[in-house]
DNA sequence: GCCTATTAAATTGTGCGCAATATAAATTGC
DNA sequence: GCAATTTATATTGCGCACAATTTAATAGGC
């Protein structure tokens, strides 16, 4: 449906910003997080950190490998941030006896603890917006990360 | 609908990983840039330097701050980055005559060329996939953008 | 058993993102 | 006009992301 002859109509131009895809989950990571630090902050948390909790929260002890399939992360940006959230006190690191390959990441009792606090960030972050609406696009969205890693492999 | 007494229905929990609506952006938009960069280290460009490409392809010599506006990055993403653009002489930066506050930033004969060799990158990119369904998707994750800017100002 | 291949983390180097601060130019108030 | 404020960009410091490489331990083939 051009306007005229060989004048594109420049809504159809491939290359227009808004026409991205990929520029509007781009933009949406960068602001959610931005959203998300100051409620973080008061935890002692950055976002990726507040992520790797969220796993272990489910299941304390795991190897940095299961931690990493589990967020999409690999060891060059797991290993120092645990090594930060070491320092900080949120866990601990140690190699597993049976694999000395593996390195098990524990909670320490102020991380197990620091569960209580988090209880209200999903509350917090959520507050005012439509939870079935928000639930519909979080599902939709968990069939474009399948289908982005489950192209490339993904055990 | 609990499952029974006070055993809370883990599916329930408030903190599990895949309830989390901010994850699915999370590691998709981690996804995604890992996609793109093959296709545009051909072009000599990052993700995010490419994001700055398709504005000034739409209009050139604009400033830095409008720049950002349009990305929602700042000039502390946005000053190395550009710097970096124009160390690779796809760009050049240049104070305003009429406002000395304000850089301009402008495409060079290279940065404009290089048009044509991204013109193929979206068709790339979205090869096999439904577009109806992708359009579709971006217009709702455009209003979720909106919504996340709209709510903290964003003149 | 021994050698090769595989697997798990760590390391290195580069490029973002972003808060906080600094610098400097334009605008406004008076 | 000139001080005070506002606006535009740059700088600093820190924490991710990720490709590529390295190191070390286990598993497999023979």
């Amino acid at each position: 449906m051009r306007t005229s002859l060989n004048a594109p109509d420049p809504r159809e131009d491939p290359l227009r910003l808004d026409h991205q895809l990929c520029f509007q989950f781009y933009a949406a990571s960068n602001l959610i997080g931005r959203l998300y630090a100051p409620v973080l902050a008061r935890l002692n948390l950055t976002y990726p950190q507040y992520l790797v909790m969220l796993v272990l929260w489910e299941e304390d002890a795991q190897s940095v490998g299961a931690i990493g399939k589990r967020l999409h992360l690999d060891t060059g940006t797991l290993t120092p941030l645990l090594k930060r959230m070491e320092a900080l006190g949120h866990l601990s690191r140690q190699r597993d006896r049976e694999d000395e390959r593996r390195v098990r990441v524990s909670l320490t009792a102020s991380g197990k603890a620091l569960r209580e606090e988090a209880l209200h960030v999903p509350e917090i972050m959520t507050r005012g917006q439509d939870l079935e609406e928000l639930d519909a696009l979080r599902r939709t969205l968990a069939g474009v990360v399948e289908a982005l890693c489950g192209g490339k492999a993904q055990a």
